[in-house]
DNA sequence: CATTAATTCAAACATGTGTTTTAATTGATT
DNA sequence: AATCAATTAAAACACATGTTTGAATTAATG
């Protein structure tokens, strides 16, 4: 076996129990077991459990991220061009669609996107320290193109309003996943597309409130 | 010492320690040394670390849902009278303001409010459970009285709004909470008026959205 | 083919968990 | 004051966790 497939068995495994159990609630041995490769390859190709978990953050969020961050470049490009400031809705849409459109690009993304949204309300200081140091900058990103759409909001107001669109966020990106939840699976059908028609119309209602 | 005292104190501070560090990540050993009891005394007087959970829980949430509840009702009953619709903004208001007005009722209470954001998003199945049980009853009141707020929305339409309304709020409530994140604490200062006076504006814009 | 490095494997380790047990202590009742 | 039930206390139990160890196996190199 090439070690290039136990190293990706495990990170593949990991993400998804991860999205499904937790980090606290997925041992190295549930990981392993279910990837059918030996308990202690965790610790030889990646050197602990934590750092097995940033591996797999990182895998993810690095071409997310770059994707997020040149359609709000672009955006910017644009308006500065027209001389405009940009629609709100047009920055909330390149932020959130390639989130959301991004847990279609493979079926192991999709469970990553569920991860993301739990672990941003979780409690688990491990993971969410770990999400923090990469979604930072872009969400700065994101609020500086927030205040330049609406500059008639104090930046209290819009910092508060983006918090409530990132609760919305997580809060539905949570329910993607392949996560096996019982027979009866509510949300096999949630496509990507359905949820960003339904979740852009009342967000960007709600940045431009009053 | 009055076996309600020990009892009091273990509610209390696993209250505090859930909230701060979740369900998992709290050990028995951490409650009862910072209660100052023994070790055995939860299993004494609870049974189980489950048990103690849902004794936690039902505590504060059975107040907080006959406050919602009345709300609500009193809501309808005043648009039947004078033979209209309820405003949906009344609809939100009579749900929300008593969750984030009850974090001001005690300090106990605030670290409970934090406890339902953390949890409801969270993976773990435990806590979702007993809480799901508790309020499912009160979201479909919620749900009824957003379609009478709403009758040209299809209920696809406002059931999915809710559910980013739940996002934000949960969201939201997660930052409260006497919860120490180090010294500089950047939501001392949060208050329960505050958030609402935020919170309203977007959500009603959210719901009431083209 | 022989040698060497990389990988896998089974086993053990140290620690932390919820729970149970059994004895000591307390507080009220007779 | 003596008795009895309720409560507390210390210790052990059984199990799960992440990690480490050292030998066995595999793959690559000369």
């Amino acid at each position: 076996m090439k070690p290039t497939d136990t190293k990706q068995k495990i990170m593949d495994t990991a993400e998804h129990l991860f999205a499904r159990d937790g980090y606290r609630g997925t041992s190295l041995r549930a990981i392993t077991g279910k990837a059918g490769v030996n308990l202690a390859a965790v610790n030889y190709h990646f050197g602990s459990k934590t750092s097995l978990l940033e591996t797999v953050i990182r895998r993810r969020i690095l071409p997310l991220n770059q994707i997020r961050k040149k359609r709000l470049e672009q955006l910017r490009e644009n308006a500065r061009k027209k001389k405009k400031t940009p629609d709100i809705k047009d920055v909330l849409t390149a932020f959130i669609e390639p989130t959301l459109l991004f847990m279609e690009s493979s079926p192991g993304a999709k469970n990553f996107i569920a991860f993301i949204g739990r672990s941003f309300t979780g409690p688990d200081d491990t993971v969410r320290k770990v999400f923090m140091r990469f979604i930072k900058p872009m969400f700065y990103l994101l609020f500086e193109a927030a205040c330049d759409s609406l500059p008639n909001q104090p930046q209290e107001t819009i910092f508060w309003r983006l918090h409530f669109t990132m609760g919305a966020l997580f809060h539905t990106m949570q329910l993607s996943g392949n996560v096996d939840i019982g027979p009866k699976n509510l949300h096999a059908d949630i496509n990507a597309k359905s949820l960003i028609n339904h979740i852009i119309p009342y967000i960007t209602a709600g940045m431009k409130a009053r």
